[in-house]
RNA sequence: GGUCGUAUAGCUCAGUUGGUUAGAGCGUUCGAUUCACAUUCGAAAGGUCUCUGGUUCGAAUCCAGAUACGACCACCA
């Protein structure tokens, strides 16, 4: 044996395991189903600690159960991650100077495809090399036919229960990015920006005027009211008076209405329905116009006169030169601080923008699934989250599912041309041009045909007929452009994995233990829950479990500006894949963060070598049988086994990890290597018993340090099973 | 503003559900090497368990309040 634990072998151990079809379970009738669904990684991105930190505990409970005798099933897959790989893809188009409006949405759909599956085996890989013993031939890509399918045919079901609905709503739309977000995906920044009073001439006393506070005044010229606070006794006499639009002239009554602060600014609001969700509210209350200022390209519509065509900071600037020269501007406050909605991907200035989209009715969702959880039929594990998660069902907003990328899945929507000629295409015609405009005129010039195929984008009126289907259900029909959410499909994903396979579903399902990292708490273990509840009316796992972040060692969240970012197979490559498994599990808890440093890592990868080298005292040390004195210190040890036995079990099936990770740690260390060693050395003890000992302790280890235990327990001469992988439980 | 969480050794964290003397990893100090392991071993220093009050025979643990820090959500014309 080599004097110390050599981690480059992890491959080969890997490899037997593989080939022991181990990791794939039976479906036999008396074993206890055990199942965990991998929370899908980004198909296209290499491992972070984060994953490394899912693929211990996962794989933790995946051998623990499947040396407990049960059918354990961990289910793999990656996710396309539409925004993200998309976002991603964008960046490299932009390096060959070109964009994704070079192409039509079937060629770019195509380029992602081809980009991500040259990617994709890097996270597999990975995972394998951190020991992962998933059952690789259940593997499902979010994207596969058949995964589609399903997504469709869920589709189809919310809308035949009169769940989904399409209706303009604002959105919060990227300019550059090109898509709208959900509330989720919108991040709020502190910025320092002017805020401007704005003065609007009283009509019929021009030479009085009423102040507004704003930092937005490029969509000025589509205003058409003011607001003031019924119950603002200041300002009460301004309702019903009629001032001048500082840019255009036109007439705007000044309303009322309650959700105006008297307080804040100057108690007076200009009210933009059409690109802001508080005006949005008061527009649809009042009945008033709702006039587009901004296109979805981020530049004025050609209704703002000599500023037409200018992008919104642009027109701003030149707004607020145009006001200030003729008198409007009272005064302007230039530290202004505020916090704006920005893009969580590309953090530009997220425009609210009215946009027909896909809704989803949210509330007969949330309602079974708060119940499950107040019945326990679903327990959540990490600190606090359990009321998170339920305060999010309580106050969840319908979810728009909508999205304006080609990188996902496409909305099997169908609008047929003849009753919607006003839908307005961009598409790239034969000759290589971009052409834009309204179906019903350009099919004066362009055979249907020649539009599908070289489709970028549609938007088809809120008032637009549609049919669902998941094939074109007919001629002269188009197909909506938008694809899903990602989180739409993969709320499906436990049901839908186990669903895609004969026989999976019923054995299966519902499936043991979700556990992810509690920041997708919201997008994804929520969704599950909502989406899994209706398409199977169980929930979808009896146990959520939820690890924290990880973070340095000073606590500082992992980033690439910081340049703190630990690649975890670098730490594998150093210290074995067991070291870094034992020190992301060991005494951490579910639910609060973790701070993980290499000195951490080397310290377990010195537990790992420990292991080895006990192994080696008992495979290479004295074979003679110590002649006892008495019987008694043997019967200690072997008590003492049983209990440790009995306590490990109890910590792993109670799901505490970090606690059983530590026993075992401190037992191994400190009572059988310090104490049960030196009792052989010294004649008390039999060789028997040390031997033993020993194998129960690398069966209660193995699932935390799969490799070295392995790798010892090889170096055994006598084996119950081939490898350790399939070996049982110890029982008490 | 709302919801939630955290506070334990120099640093990073556990603490098995209220029970002797509160633990680990890393770090520090002193000592040890032909012995399974220097990726080791032995020894040591290091804690008013944030503060105040309460419940209890008994509190790091339960309750109330204070302070500090953190997360998420809402909102800022």
């Amino acid at each position: 044996m080599e004097k110390a634990y050599n981690q480059a072998h992890e491959t080969d151990i890997y490899q037997k395991w593989e080939e022991s079809k181990s990791f794939t379970p039976e479906k036999d009738p008396n074993k206890k189903p055990f199942t965990i669904i991998m929370p899908p990684p980004n198909a296209n991105d290499p491992l972070h600690v984060g994953h490394a930190m899912f693929v211990s505990v996962e794989d933790i409970l995946i051998r623990y159960h499947r040396m407990k005798g049960d059918a354990a099933l961990w289910l793999p897959g990656t996710d396309h991650a539409g925004i993200e790989t998309q976002f991603v893809f964008e960046k490299k188009l932009a390096k060959d100077g070109k964009s994704r409006f070079d192409f039509d949405r079937e060629t770019l759909f195509a380029k992602i495809w081809e980009y991500v599956q040259d990617n994709s085996g890097v996270a597999v890989a990975q995972m394998k090399r951190l020991g992962a013993s998933a059952d690789w031939d259940r593997f499902t890509f979010t994207l596969d036919p058949n995964v589609v399918t399903f997504v469709y045919n869920t589709f189809e079901r919310l809308h035949k229960d009169n769940l989904v609905y399409r209706a303009e709503k604002l959105v919060n739309y990227c300019v550059k990015c090109g898509t709208g977000y959900s509330e989720l995906e919108v991040e709020y920044e502190e910025r320092i920006d002017p805020l401007y009073y704005v003065k609007y001439p009283i009509k019929d006393s021009p030479s009085e005027f009423v102040t507004v506070a704003t930092v937005r005044p490029e969509p000025l010229f589509a205003d058409t009211h003011l607001a003031v606070n019924p119950k603002d006794k200041k300002r009460k006499h301004l309702v019903g008076v009629t001032v001048l639009n500082p840019l255009t002239g036109a007439e705007m009554p000044i309303i009322a209405d309650e959700f105006v602060d008297p307080a804040f600014g100057t108690g007076v609001v200009k009210l933009t329905p059409a690109h802001d969700a508080n005006d949005w509210a008061v527009a649809e209350k009042h009945n008033l116009p709702r006039n587009v200022a901004i296109t979805m390209q981020g530049k004025l519509t050609d209704k703002a006169g000599q500023f037409a065509g200018l992008r919104v900071l642009e027109a701003r600037k030149q707004i607020v030169a145009f006001l200030t020269t003729n008198g409007f501007i009272e005064k302007v406050d230039e530290k202004y601080s505020h916090r704006i909605a920005t893009c969580y991907r590309c953090h530009s200035v997220i425009e609210p923008l009215p946009l027909p989209q896909f809704f989803i009715s949210v509330k007969p969702l949330t309602e079974p699934a708060l119940l499950a959880i107040k019945n326990k039929q679903v327990k959540i594990h990490g600190t606090g989250r359990e009321k998170i998660l339920v305060n999010w069902l309580k106050n969840l907003r319908d979810w728009n599912v909508s999205r304006q990328i080609v990188w996902g899945i496409r909305i099997p929507v169908w609008y047929e041309v003849a009753k919607n000629p006003n839908i307005s295409v961009t598409f790239l015609s034969e000759s290589g041009e971009k052409v834009r405009g309204e179906l019903g005129e350009l099919l004066n010039h362009y055979p249907l045909s020649e539009i599908t195929k070289g489709l970028q984008s549609l938007i088809a009126p809120n008032d637009s007929t549609f049919v669902i289907s998941q094939n074109n259900p007919g001629d002269g029909y188009i197909q909506e452009t938008d694809t899903f959410d990602t989180w739409f499909s993969s709320g499906q994903w436990p049901v839908v994995t186990l669903k895609v396979r004969e026989g999976d579903f019923e054995y299966f399902y519902p499936t043991s233990v979700m556990e992810t990292a509690y920041d997708i708490l919201p997008f994804w273990v929520m969704r599950m829950l909502m989406l899994g509840l209706y398409l199977t009316n169980e929930v979808p796992f009896t146990d959520v479990y939820f690890h924290g972040l990880i973070r340095d060692e000073q606590g500082r969240k992992m980033s690439k500006s910081v340049g703190n970012v630990i690649n975890p197979i670098d730490l594998v490559e150093k210290y074995g894949s067991d070291a870094l498994r034992m020190a992301l599990v060991m005494s951490t808890t579910p639910g609060t963060d973790n701070n993980v440093g290499e000195s951490k890592v080397r310290g377990m990868r010195n537990f790992s070598n420990k292991i080895w080298n006990a192994t080696r005292y008992v495979v290479e040390g004295s074979k003679e049988e110590p002649v006892l004195a008495s019987k008694l210190r043997d019967e200690e040890v072997l008590t003492h086994i049983s209990e440790i036995v009995d306590t490990a079990t109890k910590m792993l099936d109670s799901l505490k990890l970090g606690l059983a990770a530590e026993y075992l740690y401190q037992e191994f260390w400190r009572w059988y290597c310090d104490q049960v060693i030196e009792m052989h050395k010294k004649g008390e003890i039999t060789t028997k018993t040390l031997t033993r000992a020993l194998h129960t302790f690398l069966n209660l280890l193995h699932p935390f340090a799969p490799y070295v235990t392995e790798a010892s327990y090889q170096q055994l001469s006598d084996k119950k099973t081939p490898l350790l992988i399939t070996a049982s439980w110890p029982v008490k």
